[in-house]
This record gives structure tokens, C-alpha cells and sequence, in this order.
RNA sequence: GCUGGCGUGGCGCAAUUGGUAGCGCACCUGUCUUGUAAACAGGCGGUUAGGGGUUCGAGUCCCCUCGCCAGCUCCA
């Protein structure tokens, strides 16, 4: 008889027996089937995991986000299990859990083929099925590396055990790090050992739990821990949930970002397109998009001089001695286009805009009494990215920036940076994004620090500037270490969408460095010459990728005032199209977008047609309307209002359009 | 840039083992047209991304270039 001990169950105490392991404490446990792993003083820990007296015990259930996470590891396991089964060849890197999912890498001869997935699901699918245990098992360095002697990155990732892994790489840390090294043995029921990983767990108790709630769902190469240095290795993505409605869920929700994914819509809206002739990522703007593109940009300089900003205009082109002033051209030199030779000078396409907005500033002698100095302009840059990251309108080479500098004094920049951070939410709310977090973007005090210029103490004011901001917006924080610009620390917006993925938007740069390159100065009160300190930021970022933003954020449905077309007449019959006409041309004369439907189709398939273009409001006239001087209003959703007096529909959707409201 | 998968009329797709390109929508023409997601008929349109090769014969196989997709790396 083992003498009891005493340990703390979600809040209450219990007596159990010595040996007990965490899992039996839960036995009987309504939510006893969907308990995966346990929190044991702070811990997760397998529900194998016997107790010590005093211990503090939680059950974590699969539904919860760690829970799920347990899940997904254990399900990267069972693929790498299948991987091996399959190709006995084939070499483990890491398998780590992720945002919805999960992945693997293995270093194998041939990289997997989509049919390759199919056949390792059935293998999977085996294994889970088979019910094999997780079980833990410490090693020492020493035992680990003879176990795992075949397995070269695991090799490489035992000595780099401890606080630092989690650094190495990526997702290294869920193997080890935890200071102790272990294996995860796979054991079949009848005791047998079926395989085996370094692994720092925890894992589920049973296979069985995956059930068939998951799916590999592609495969790609990823260099090894995280650098294009490193040899790559081929990935397989999967995804692993509670139960099969779960997983149905989550697919479902990938088919409906596909169905918004811009590139599509662009296309059936007609907005715009890529013309191959052109180059890859330099898109074309048809009428439709046009409107959408001037409407921000219009809004965009309206609200700029609003705010207190000039704008100002440069050139697409410029000797490259500008970009070596301006410290960019050393660092982005195989992102811009190459030079062309004229005139003994070479010249380079522009990628950013602040070198030519510092030649304004430094046209004349500057006072303080001019500060802050705004200026502004929508200045189009050309980059020379990187063939396999151009994507859409989101990542292109060439592309219009909303792009403003501020040229403050050292004192004045938290009033500044704090007025900048107010106008880029207002922005954002008035195109319909309300749901954002910050995330302060700084330099990386580790192995990449000689990327950025400047002094610690200049780093530091910078940093601790925006921070101070950031945190009085209220927002959430996120921090973002080594993601600053080579020249100063950044804040940026991260917006979330109608469907929950993430955009960053606007961002906001201290800057002290050009200030200093260019020679910047102002006369100050008291007669002396000061370095001014220039506060760059985006709004829109980059317009086309905004633009892309939001036809995915409105699934091509926008709000009225954004809308390519925001009337469209249909008559019941032909003999109305001149009555509608009529309104439309009131419409017009108010400035708004108006079309209207004369073809020879007949009314179903006009009506069809105004659905699927996506028009905010569809208006109707047949006799009745026409004998009451009205107007039917159709919207999208498909319902309806008849009988509409004409001069309050005119009133109606110029309001709508003035409210920037969705309807 | 790297790895893999792709590239057929404007769009979405089809074409046995390599056997000589077809369908729907859109477009054009005609007839039709009265209340909410497709009237009917006829027609135009492709040297299958481009180039080279293998073969009696290539959309199908091989090589190169360009472009697209997914991921990695990068993103001033």
C-alpha cells in the first residue's frame, strides 16, 4: 500500500495514491475522453505524467487553444512516423505545431508529390488507428546522440539544447529546450515499440485522439532552421482539430478566402490585371478599378493637407547618388532595378521616397518656426522584388506609395508621431477596417545588429518614443524584434479583416539618420542650427495592396462610396429605360456613379447580371413605379424596396455615399 | 532567389496508351422583350505561353526561356 499524497485538482484538494499519474486523476471526469495533456505546477505535462505530494493539476481539454496545439504536434508526429514507414531514407528535421495546423521537414532523395500526400494520409490514418501511446523517456546527451545517430538534424538540434533553442530556429524549441532531452516512443498495444522521435513533448496519450480530424494539405521546401544558408528540406502542412466538424469548418473557411482572394475578383469585377507583357507584378488598372483607385487616392490627399501635410511631387528616376546618400542603396541594392547608363551618371528607378522629399526640405534654409513640416505625396516606386514573393497586388514592383515625412524638432516628434498614429486609424476606420493591433517593429540586438546604423542611445530614444505612443493608443502591443527599418524603429498597424486574417497597414519610422546624411538643419529661436529628426509613414502602404485589402475585406462588395458603379437602373422593359434615365441623370448631376442596364437581355438576366457585378444599389422602374414617380430599390442581399419617392432615393444614396456606409 | 506543381480561345473547363483541339459563359448577328439570379437561334474566336528537340505524327515526351500557384527566404 503506497502511502498517500496530497495534490491540488483544478482548485480542490484530493488524497491519491503514490504513482498516480495525472491522467487517472481525470478518469470519470464528465470531459475525461477530452483531456489531452495536464498543467502540472505551470507545466504541460502527459496525462502519463506520475504526480509528486503538493503538486497543483489542471486538466487542459482539446478544445483549448494549448490543447489543440498537443493535438496538432502529436499529429506532426504520427506523418513523420508515416513519412518512414514509407521512405526508411527519409531524415527528420522539425515537425512543430502551428496556427491551424501543423508541419514536418524531412530531407528526402525526391520531394513529395501531390499524390505522396494521399498515400501518407492512408498511412496516417493507420497509425492513429492502431492507437499507439506517447511515451516519455529521458535521455542524456550522449544516449541521445548514439539513438539518433542516423539522424543528422535531430544531431544538430541536441546540442543545441537549452533557453537558446527556441532562438535557433523556428519551431525547434517543441523539440527540445525544455533543459532535459527526450524521446517520444510510439508504442503499439501490445507494448511493442513502433517508432520513435526526439521530442520534448508533451504529446496526447493516444493516437486515437486524432481521429480522422485532419489533412495534409501541401508540400513545399523550407530551408533548414529558418536560413537560405541551409540546405532545404521538403515540408508537408497538414491540419489536425477536435473533431471532423471542426476540420469541415476550417476548410470551409479556406474556400471562402479563396472565393474573396483578389486576384479572382479583380478579374470577374474587371478592376484590373497583369498583363504578362508587362512584367511580372506591375498591374494595369481597367475603368472599374480606376475608380476605386482615385477614390483613395483622392480621400488620401484630402485628408493629408487636413491633417496638415503639403503635397509635394518627384520623379520616378534619379542618379544613384541620392540612394547612396540616403544609406539605401548599400542595403537594397539587389531589390531595386539595376542602373541605366547616361550621360557618364547612372541613373536608378526611385524605391522610396524620402531621399527626394530631404531635397525639398533642403531646397532652402529651414526655421523652427516651419516645424513640423509636412510633406506628402503619392509617389510611385519601383522594386525589384524577388520573383517568387510578387503576389497579386499585395506584393508588386511596381506600385504607388501614400508616403509623408515630418520633419520635426527632437521635442516636438511624441506629438507628432502621437497625431500621425490618430490620423492612420481614422484612415483605416473610414475604409472600413475597425479591428487593429500595433506592433513596434525594432532593431535586433543579436547576430544581425550591424544591419542597422545609428547609436545605441539614438536606438534607444527612438524606440522608447514609439513604444510610449503605441501603448497610450490603448491597442494591443506586439512586439517585433529585429523587424525594424536599417535606419530607425517603426510602428505598424495590423488590421483585421471581415473573414480574421491579418494585414499590416499603415506604419509610422523614426528616423535620425537621414536628418544627419543629407545634412538636414533649421534655424532654432535662439540663433543656433539643428538637425531636425524626419518621421516617415504610410497610410495606405502601398495603394495597390490596400486596394487588394479591401476587395478581400468586402468579398468585391464595397461600400457605396467606393464602388465602381454605384447605380445601376434596370427597366422591366425597354419602354422604362428612358424614366430611368430620368433619375439617373439627377444622380449624376449629384456626382454620383451611375449605369444603366439597356441591352437586349430580358429582365431575369439583367437582374442577374446586377447581382453578380455586385452594385450597391440596383434600381427598378415599371409601370408602377413610373406612375408614382417612385423608384424600387433592390440590394444585394436580394431584398427589396418598392415604391420609392425618386427625390428620397437621390437623398438616400447621397448619403450613403457621404456616410461611407455599407449597405 | 530556392523547392515543387502548373500554363489549352477574354473567363471556367474537356481532349483514351503521343493520332491532328471541343464545351459552357462572355462577345457578334437576328428574332424576342412588362416585375426580381440565365429567352431562342446562328456566328466569330485557339499555329494549346514562347523557342528548340525526339517522333511518320506532340496539347500530351525531353530541354531552355517567360509567366502563374503554394511554401521557404526577403519586404526600405
Amino acid at each position: 500500500m503506497s502511502a498517500p499524497i496530497t495534490v491540488t485538482v483544478a482548485g480542490s484538494e484530493r488524497s491519491v495514491g503514490e504513482q498516480t499519474t495525472a491522467g487517472e486523476l481525470f478518469e470519470g471526469d464528465p470531459s475525461a475522453g477530452r483531456v489531452v495533456v495536464a498543467r502540472v505546477n505551470g507545466e504541460l505535462r502527459d496525462l502519463f505524467h506520475v504526480l509528486a505530494d503538493g503538486d497543483i493539476v489542471e486538466p487542459v481539454t482539446i478544445d483549448s487553444e494549448e490543447g489543440l496545439s498537443v493535438l496538432r504536434h502529436s499529429a506532426a508526429h504520427v506523418l513523420a512516423q508515416a513519412v518512414q514507414q514509407v521512405n526508411a531514407d527519409a531524415k527528420l528535421g522539425i515537425g512543430p505545431p502551428i496556427r491551424d495546423g501543423f508541419y514536418y521537414d524531412f530531407d528526402v532523395e525526391t520531394p513529395f508529390q501531390p499524390d505522396d500526400l494521399k498515400a501518407l494520409e492512408k498511412a496516417m490514418q493507420r497509425i492513429i488507428n492502431e492507437g499507439q501511446t506517447f511515451a516519455r523517456r529521458v535521455v542524456t546527451e550522449a544516449e541521445a546522440l548514439a539513438e539518433l545517430a542516423a539522424e543528422p538534424y535531430k544531431c544538430e538540434l541536441v546540442g543545441l539544447k537549452g533557453p537558446d533553442a527556441g532562438d535557433a530556429a523556428d519551431g525547434a524549441s517543441v523539440e527540445v529546450g525544455g533543459g532535459e532531452l527526450t524521446i517520444y516512443d510510439n508504442l503499439r498495444r501490445d507494448g511493442s515499440r513502433a517508432w520513435g522521435d526526439l521530442c520534448r513533448g508533451p504529446h496526447v496519450p493516444s493516437t486515437k485522439m486524432i481521429g480522422n480530424a485532419f489533412k495534409l494539405t501541401r508540400s513545399a521546401a523550407a530551408y533548414w532552421r529558418g536560413s537560405e544558408k541551409n540546405p532545404q528540406l521538403q515540408r508537408i502542412y497538414g491540419t489536425a482539430w477536435q473533431s471532423k466538424e471542426d476540420l469541415r469548418a476550417h476548410l470551409e473557411r479556406l474556400a471562402e478566402a479563396e472565393r474573396r482572394d483578389h486576384r479572382r475578383l479583380g478579374a470577374e469585377l474587371d478592376l484590373f490585371s497583369f498583363p504578362d507583357e508587362l512584367g511580372s507584378g506591375l498591374p494595369v488598372f481597367h475603368p472599374k478599378g480606376g475608380v476605386i483607385k482615385r477614390e483613395m487616392e483622392d480621400y488620401s490627399r484630402r485628408r493629408h493637407i487636413e491633417e496638415g501635410f503639403e503635397y509635394v511631387g518627384t520623379p520616378h528616376i534619379t542618379k544613384d547618388g541620392l540612394f547612396h546618400t540616403s544609406g539605401h542603396l548599400p542595403y537594397y541594392a539587389d531589390t531595386m532595378f539595376p542602373p541605366m547608363e547616361l550621360e557618364g551618371a547612372k541613373y536608378q528607378l526611385k524605391a522610396m521616397n524620402c531621399p527626394m522629399h530631404n531635397l525639398i526640405y533642403r531646397s532652402r534654409g529651414r526655421s523652427y518656426r516651419e516645424l513640423p513640416l509636412r510633406l506628402f505625396e503619392l509617389g510611385s516606386v519601383y522594386r525589384y522584388e524577388k520573383s517568387g514573393v510578387v503576389h497579386g497586388l499585395t506584393r508588386v514592383r511596381g506600385l504607388e506609395m501614400d508616403d509623408s515625412h515630418s520633419y520635426v524638432t527632437r521635442e516636438q516628434a511624441p506629438a507628432e508621431i502621437k497625431h500621425l498614429l490618430g490620423f492612420v486609424l481614422s484612415l483605416l476606420r473610414d475604409f472600413g477596417l475597425d479591428d487593429f493591433y500595433l506592433e513596434l517593429s525594432t532593431r535586433d540586438d543579436g547576430e544581425k545588429k550591424d544591419k542597422f546604423i545609428g547609436s545605441d542611445e539614438q536606438w534607444a530614444e527612438a524606440t522608447s518614443i514609439l513604444e510610449a505612443v503605441a501603448t497610450e493608443s490603448g491597442l494591443q502591443l506586439v512586439p517585433d524584434p529585429g523587424g525594424a527599418a536599417f535606419y530607425g524603429p517603426k510602428i505598424s498597424v495590423q488590421a483585421r479583416d471581415a473573414i480574421g486574417r491579418t494585414w499590416q497597414m499603415s506604419t509610422i519610422q523614426y528616423d535620425f539618420n537621414q536628418p544627419e546624411r543629407f545634412g538636414l538643419e533649421y534655424q532654432a529661436a535662439d540663433g543656433t542650427r539643428q538637425e531636425p529628426v524626419m518621421i516617415h509613414s504610410a497610410k495606405f502602404g502601398s495603394v495597390e495592396r490596400f486596394l487588394g485589402v479591401l476587395v478581400e475585406h468586402y468579398a468585391g462588395a464595397f461600400p457605396v462610396w467606393l464602388s465602381p458603379v454605384q447605380v445601376l437602373a434596370v427597366p422591366v422593359a425597354d419602354e422604362y429605360a428612358d424614366y430611368l434615365q430620368g433619375v439617373l441623370d439627377r444622380l449624376k448631376r449629384r456626382g454620383v456613379r451611375v449605369e444603366l442596364d439597356d441591352s437586349d437581355d430580358r429582365f431575369p438576366k439583367k437582374i442577374r447580371n446586377a447581382s453578380k457585378s455586385k452594385v450597391p444599389y440596383v434600381l427598378i422602374a415599371g409601370e408602377d413605379d413610373r406612375a408614382a414617380d417612385a423608384v424600387s430599390f433592390r440590394f444585394r442581399d436580394g431584398s427589396q424596396r418598392n415604391g420609392v419617392p425618386i427625390e428620397e432615393a437621390i437623398a438616400e444614396i447621397v448619403a450613403a455615399i457621404d456616410a461611407h456606409v455599407q449597405v
